[in-house]
DNA sequence: CTCGAACA
DNA sequence: TGTTCGAGG
């Protein structure tokens, strides 16, 4: 869909790890183990990182070898998690769940003339964020005392939120979401290898000479996880057309176009459900061994999958001393 | 979401 | 040149 529209807007630069030293990130946590899964941990069809019982927990291995990253690097993320689902996220649940169904039934067929390698390949796209992941994830994150809030609806909202209320230095999440939510600086790919990427709400309004409710017309416009957007619209032509017509009404007006439940979309953007009932601490003091235990013991992750992410933990608390951090 | 190819 | 579409992660 047109979410990607946005990239081609958004001002982006790269920056160091080293420049964001001491940065409290709101980290957007359906996103971050999503990414994480999918591309570090590598959910697997082979059962490694499921219980006896079937519940799979890849997840626990993703938290362990992902959490060093901020460590090391002295960055303080605070978990948001999601609340209820809105309902105009529906259309694009029910897409993701067909999308799923399919790719089951395409492994199936697979398994049985004995295509294993397509199997699991097939199987990979096939897994979603359980309960039991955000939940074993939540215990995991207390026991190394990493805080986490819970959103009253759209994890990223919040986390927008945060950052626009200055409680938190950056939004962090790959979704460009989090520029119509209004985040004033979003945090991308801190997951990943390399630097990890800075993306302005303002200079991004600046170089397109927009308002911000303008951009989030240009948003909805072009399509967003809660929305259709026009067809023939891309990030180009909705920009000339909100300058042209001045905003989203007025564009659809002129162009004839309709979109479903717009005034609901922009309102979901503009006004989100988010709260200000949040307080969480930044001085970190880890139970190394508790979380091992529950990790290894309690979910069956073998020893040697967690070792060295544990190993990593346990450095960065006696090197930087992150219960130093205030 | 990202990339690359197809297409007005 | 900008948008769409499909595959892969």
């Amino acid at each position: 869909m047109g979410n990607a529209a946005l990239r081609e807007l958004a001002a982006i630069e790269e920056v160091p790890f080293e420049e964001i030293s001491g940065a409290v990130v709101a980290i957007d946590a359906h996103n971050w183990l999503y990414r994480y899964l999918t591309t570090t941990v590598k959910w697997t069809a082979d059962g490694v990182y499921t219980t006896a019982d079937g519940t799979e927990v890849a997840n626990l291995v993703g938290v362990v070898q992902g959490l060093p990253k901020f460590f090391e690097h002295d960055i303080v993320p605070v978990f948001v998690f999601d609340g209820v689902v809105t309902d105009l996220k529906e259309a694009e649940i029910d897409d993701r769940r067909a999308a799923k169904e399919r790719a089951e039934a395409e492994a199936r067929a697979a398994r049985e003339r004995g295509d294993r390698v397509e199997a699991a390949r097939l199987e990979a796209r096939t897994q979603s964020l359980t309960e039991t992941i955000q939940q074993t994830t939540r215990e995991l994150l207390e026991l190394l005392d990493v805080p986490y809030i819970e959103a009253p609806a759209e994890g990223e909202a919040q986390a927008a939120h945060m950052a626009k209320a200055g409680d938190v230095d950056y939004a962090g999440t790959e979704d460009y979401d989090a520029l119509l939510f209004g985040a004033p600086l979003t945090l991308r790919q801190i997951t990943s290898k390399g630097d990890s990427e800075r993306m302005d709400l303002e200079a991004t309004l600046a170089a397109h000479e927009l308002t911000y409710e303008q951009l989030v017309d240009v948003g909805i416009l072009c399509g967003t996880d809660f929305n259709e957007g026009v067809h023939g619209l891309g990030p180009k032509t909705a920009v000339k057309a909100i300058h042209e017509h001045g905003d989203l009404m007025s564009v659809l007006d002129a162009r004839n176009a309709a979109i479903d439940d717009v005034e609901s979309v922009r309102e979901l953007f503009l006004d989100p459900d988010v709260t200000d009932d949040y307080g969480f601490d930044t001085a970190l003091s880890p139970d190394i061994e508790a979380a091992r235990t529950f990790v290894v013991e309690d979910w069956e992750i073998p020893a040697d999958e967690v070792a060295r992410g544990f190993e990593r933990i346990e450095e960065s608390v006696t090197q930087t001393g992150l219960d130093q951090w205030t």
